[in-house]
DNA sequence: GAAGATACGGAGGCACCCTCCGCTTAACAA
DNA sequence: TTGTTAAGCGGAGGGTGCCTCCGTATCTTC
C-alpha cells in the first residue's frame, strides 16, 4: 500500500512528528484514498484469476484491463511482477505455513514431511501462477521476495527437524535444498501426466531421506566431496 | 537446409511427364548453396556463445546480428528457438548419451546412475543453454524434438534397466519421470550454491531410488504397473 | 467550497518476436 | 561465359509486452 512513499515512517506519535516537520504531520493522518484502496483490491482479484489460468507468464496489461485500470495504476501499486505474485498468493502460502504447524502433531514425522510435499504440489495443480510464488521465492535469494521464502522455509525447516530428531532421517539437507528440489520438481508441470509423475518422485525422494539403516550404507556419505564424479569431460 | 521445399511446383514445362521426372531430378542434383551453409554454420556458432554466456532467454536478434546475418536468415535456417536449440546442443547431448553406453559397463549400476546425473549437473552448469534444451526434452512431449527426447530417455532408460534387473533398484519409476525429476532440480540453477546442492538432492534421489530392503517397505511399491522397460511412445 | 495531496490512465519509448517480400546470388545448363 | 532461375538474403514492419512519465482527475481535509 505504501500511503506515503517519504519520510521512513516514523509511525503514529504526534510529538515527535510536529517537531521534525509539518510534512510528517499529514503523512501520518491522512487516510489512503478510497479509490486507491479499491483499485488495489480490483487489481489482485484479475490478477489471481488471470494467473491462475495463464500461469506466471500472463500479460500483466491483460490484468489490468481485467481489472478495469490503467497500466499505470497496476505498476502503482505492485511495481514488479513479483510483487504481484506475492500480494497474490500470500494467503496460499500462509495456508502450507499452517498445514506444516498442524502437520507437527502427527506421529510419523517423515510421513508428516510427505503430506506437506504432496499438498504443495496440489497447491501448484490448482493454481498454475502459485509455482511462480515458488520460483521466487527459491531463486530470488532471501533478501528479496523474504516473505515466501522465509514462510516456507521455517514450514519445511520444522518438519525436517522434527524428523531429524527423531532419528529417521538424514541430517545433512538444509530446508533450503529441499525448498528447492520440490519446486523444482514442480516446475515441470504442463504435461499430460506431471501430477502423478511428481507424485512418485516426491516419494522416491522422501524415501532417500529416510535415515539409512547403516546395514546398506554402502559409498554414500563417506566423502561429501564428489570424488567418482566427472573422468575427463 | 531443406533444399527442394516444393515440388509440386508445376510451373515452366510443356508436358506433364516431364514435371515430375525432371523436378526430381534436378531437386536430387542440385546441391545447397554455399552461402546458405556458411550462414547456418555461424549462426550456429554465434548461438552457441549467446546461449551459453546468456541463458535459454537470450535474444534471437542478437544472435542474429553476433553471426552477422539477418534475422530473416536465422529464422529460416531454425523456424523456432527450440530448433536452434536443439541444433546448437545436440552434441552435448550425444555425449551423454555415449557416457550412459560406458556407464553400462560399471560394477555398481546404482552407482552408474548417480554418476550420470552427475555429469549431467556439470553439462548444465557449463552450458546455461543446455537447461533448455532439457526443458524441451522433458516438457515439449516426445512428438516434437524427438531427438533429444529419445536420446536421452533411452540414455537414462539404460541404466536404470540395469539397476532394475540386478534388483538394485525399485521398479515402478520410468525414465520420463527420472529425467523429468532431473531436470526440474537442475532447473533452479543461478542462485550461488545451486550446484552443490543439486548433487547433494541427486544423491538423496538415487538413494531413494534403491530397492527397498523389505523391512521398511511401508506402503510404497504397490503397483509396479510397469514393467522395467521403457514402455509407450 | 477550496486547496493541496494523491492517484489515475494511457501515450510513448524500448525490446523482442516473427513474417513477408523485393532484391541478390549461387548453381547449373548451354 | 553467359543466361536462367530457384534458393537464399536481409530488414522493414506489424504485433505484443514491459515499464515510465506526466498532465489531469479525484479524494481528503480544513
Amino acid at each position: 500500500m505504501q500511503p506515503c512513499k517519504g519520510s521512513a515512517r516514523v509511525q503514529s506519535n504526534q510529538f515527535v512528528i510536529y517537531i521534525v516537520a509539518m510534512d510528517d504531520q499529514t503523512d501520518q493522518t491522512r487516510k489512503p484514498r478510497a479509490d486507491a484502496v479499491r483499485n488495489r483490491e480490483r487489481v489482485l482479484e484479475a490478477a489471481k484469476l488471470v494467473f491462475n489460468a495463464g500461469g506466471p507468464e500472463a500479460s500483466l496489461e491483460a490484468v489490468a484491463k481485467r481489472a478495469g485500470v490503467g497500466i499505470g495504476t497496476l505498476y502503482r501499486h505492485f511495481p514488479t511482477r513479483e510483487d504481484l505474485f506475492e500480494a497474490v498468493y500470500r494467503r496460499e502460502v500462509e495456508q502450507l505455513s499452517e498445514l506444516a504447524e498442524q502437520l507437527k502433531s502427527a506421529k510419523d514425522p517423515v510421513d508428516a514431511l510427505r503430506r506437506w510435499l504432496r499438498s504443495g504440489v496440489e497447491f501448484v495443480a490448482t493454481k498454475k501462477g502459485m509455482v511462480a510464488t515458488l520460483a521466487l521465492a527459491v531463486q530470488s535469494g532471501s533478501e528479496l521476495h523474504a516473505f515466501s521464502f522465509e514462510r516456507l522455509t521455517k514450514a519445511i525447516g520444522s518438519l525436517l527437524d522434527r524428523a531429524i530428531t527423531a532419528g529417521a532421517m538424514r541430517a545433512d539437507i538444509s530446508p533450503e535444498d529441499l525448498l528447492r528440489a520440490f519446486f523444482g520438481m514442480c516446475y515441470m508441470h504442463d504435461q499430460p501426466g506431471w501430477q502423478a509423475s511428481v507424485l512418485r518422485m516426491l516419494d522416491v525422494f522422501v524415501d532417500g531421506l529416510r535415515a539409512q539403516p547403516a546395514a546398506k550404507t554402502k559409498a554414500r556419505r563417506t566423502a561429501p566431496a564428489k570424488a567418482p564424479v566427472k573422468r575427463k569431460r
